[in-house]
DNA sequence: TGATGATATGTCATATCTGACATTGCCTGC
DNA sequence: GCAGGCAATGTCAGATATGACATATCATCA
């Protein structure tokens, strides 16, 4: 794995193992988490794209600053429930969505 | 509102108000919904395609038959975090997702 | 009819998520 | 330097999800 990538996990509250990484976490399991982190990303992209910032966003969501920025940091403590249910109410479709779940992990950065 | 879809939603513990429907739902809340359903729908016909019961399913998820029952309802006791990691427990694709995610609700039935 | 297998529903203790708040870090401009 | 706004992180009480269990419904078949 790449080291952005796991820096990125880590600030999320993943705690990756230093050395063996995904040992032991199932394809599955990675799956899931690059879907979350599609989603935290597009979330972003999406504020940022309206000219927005976290502070506005929360207000708009009856949320906190930080609450927006742990969605964004697709951390731990956020689900994609509440990630999907952001991103829809910043005015993504059914379909930006799926895109954003479809998309290969590593064409995401950058 | 179809009345096959209100049952539905009935079912799975949403209380849809007689009348109105979905008056006072709003649009995003709609298509989060709309995405919650087309999940659990995947997931049903994942695992009947896999020819496995729910108690099998359950068995391979650590779960209980009754928790697999009211994911395949989209029920409100489910998360889409929970679909999410069950449908990529059957072996479905970040691709097989993205479709779910995106396709219009009207064509999902049967 | 009963019996069996599959699926659905209700409830509960525990686990996890959520918003809130405080605090900290990070820039940019003064 | 130090304000200013913006983003990140830690913690916590209240809300929601989860698995488990009991039970109910629904088919199908002997």
């Amino acid at each position: 794995m790449r080291a952005d990538k796991r820096r990125r996990l880590e600030r999320a509250g993943w705690s990756v193992g230093d050395a063996g990484d995904f040992l032991g976490v199932s394809a599955e399991e990675r799956r899931f988490i690059d879907v979350k982190l599609a989603l935290a990303d597009g979330l972003r992209r999406r504020r940022e794209r309206l000219g927005l910032t976290q502070t506005q966003v929360a207000e708009r969501f009856g949320s906190s600053q930080s609450r927006v920025a742990k969605m964004e940091a697709a951390h731990r403590s956020v689900s994609t429930d509440l990630l999907l249910k952001s991103l829809f109410r910043l005015g993504a479709s059914p379909s930006d969505v799926a895109r954003l779940v479809g998309q290969k992990s590593r064409t995401r950065a950058a």
